[in-house]
DNA sequence: AATAGTATTTTTGTATACAAAATACAATAA
DNA sequence: TTATTGTATTTTGTATACAAAAATACTATT
């Protein structure tokens, strides 16, 4: 209603711009970045990039090397473990505190998340992954801890940049995510931890196998 | 042994002097930070200044508005309280992956820091404080992933900025230490868990209570 | 032809400069 | 007096400028 329009510095601009520019591969993986030369592209100087490039680092986007560049993060499949791993941890703690402190209006909104793709057969995998997506911040929204919303948006980025689709066949997230929704509402704390848990853990499984499959054939 | 020195830019070290001017309450929480009078005040331009308040922000230290200014954020109990809910996530995690992985020296790592307190019959609160950290450190550490622990330490930053001592008695925390040590050894993953989360829990609902002993006083 | 040393260019990090926005303040009218 | 408008001052955000470090190209020597 009367919140202030928010006045968006450039170097937040700049910092979605670098960020797509890297997870579009137009920046490759362990390439340096020419800052003047970068700035010039987006039509900036290099102050809002530096700023732009401390917040990346922080995503663990790029590396920092003082006084020899800034370098595009090689992110891979053993990262993209730890990231789950991490996920595994805070969703928990929220998904228990979820149980303990959902209101009537959190769950109407996780179900509207959930049911409605239940009625439709061929739901496609873009669709699903924006509403996976949803699903899993709606939570940790309803958790209520800043940090831990801040947090996992940090390990997130590193699992959204990365160029792979759903990892989890869509049936089986589904049923998974109606599940722990059940446990929401049967105010199962221990139950919902459980359950949030073993979703990352199968994904953790997946990419792990995914590693031991390439490593075999490495060695033929 | 072959590792480059490392140049310490400006910007860094221009961080770590905010941040301590923050904990040591020079900074006062709400105020704003006037940039030109601050940079000043270290000798540099406003420029490393930026870059350090970026980081600040992200370890959720500050608050920056556009156009507005940067701010010294307000921590309270509550705060506090979400960051051991993530570092109980955290560390959970950790604690149950370090039961699996862990060597034979790491063991030994943890053993040194717990088993000589034992000896010492009167410990002070800081020298605690010391071995305690480094305890919770060592774990990260042993649990290898490096994601886990760039999280967990931006959730310490908040803690530890805090004014405010050991929040367990010494006695009950290095118990907890030391069982969380033995679990580890006899490599009972599920059991590392659960205690190092518990020992989280602890410092909760003392925290807990604490809130709730000062809104009843306000009520009288 | 290979190497060591030197000169040149490139790139980074920080300081300064400047325009735009926000705040403080004073003057005017109700 | 209390609001309100207009003006001056402060402060921010970004561009430009410059010095120091790193990378590169080049020369001379063996």
């Amino acid at each position: 209603m009367n919140k202030p329009i928010e006045y968006t510095d450039l170097s937040s601009q700049v910092y979605s711009r670098v960020k797509s520019l890297i997870v579009s591969n137009e920046l490759k993986p362990g390439e340096k970045i020419i800052q003047e030369k970068l700035a010039e592209q987006l039509g900036v100087s290099r102050m809002p990039l530096h700023k732009a490039f401390q917040r990346l680092e922080n995503e663990l986007m790029v590396v920092n090397v003082p006084r020899r560049g800034v370098f595009v993060r090689q992110i891979d499949i053993p990262d993209i473990i730890e990231a789950f791993e991490c996920r595994k941890g805070l969703e928990g703690i929220a998904a228990a505190k979820v149980a303990k402190i959902c209101q009537e209006q959190d769950l109407n909104k996780l179900e509207e998340l959930v049911y409605p793709l239940l009625e439709i057969p061929d739901i496609t995998e873009v669709e699903y992954m924006e509403v996976d997506q949803l699903f899993h911040e709606t939570i940790m929204q309803i958790s209520d801890n800043h940090l831990i919303q801040h947090l996992n948006k940090i390990g997130n980025v590193m699992i959204r940049s990365f160029p792979m689709g759903l990892i989890l066949p869509i049936r089986e997230s589904l049923e998974d995510h109606i599940n722990i929704l059940e446990a929401f509402k049967e105010r199962d704390s221990e139950k919902a931890e459980t359950l949030i848990k073993n979703h990352s853990n199968k994904a953790i499984l997946i990419l792990e196998q995914q590693i031991n499959k390439t490593n075999e054939q490495s060695n033929e």
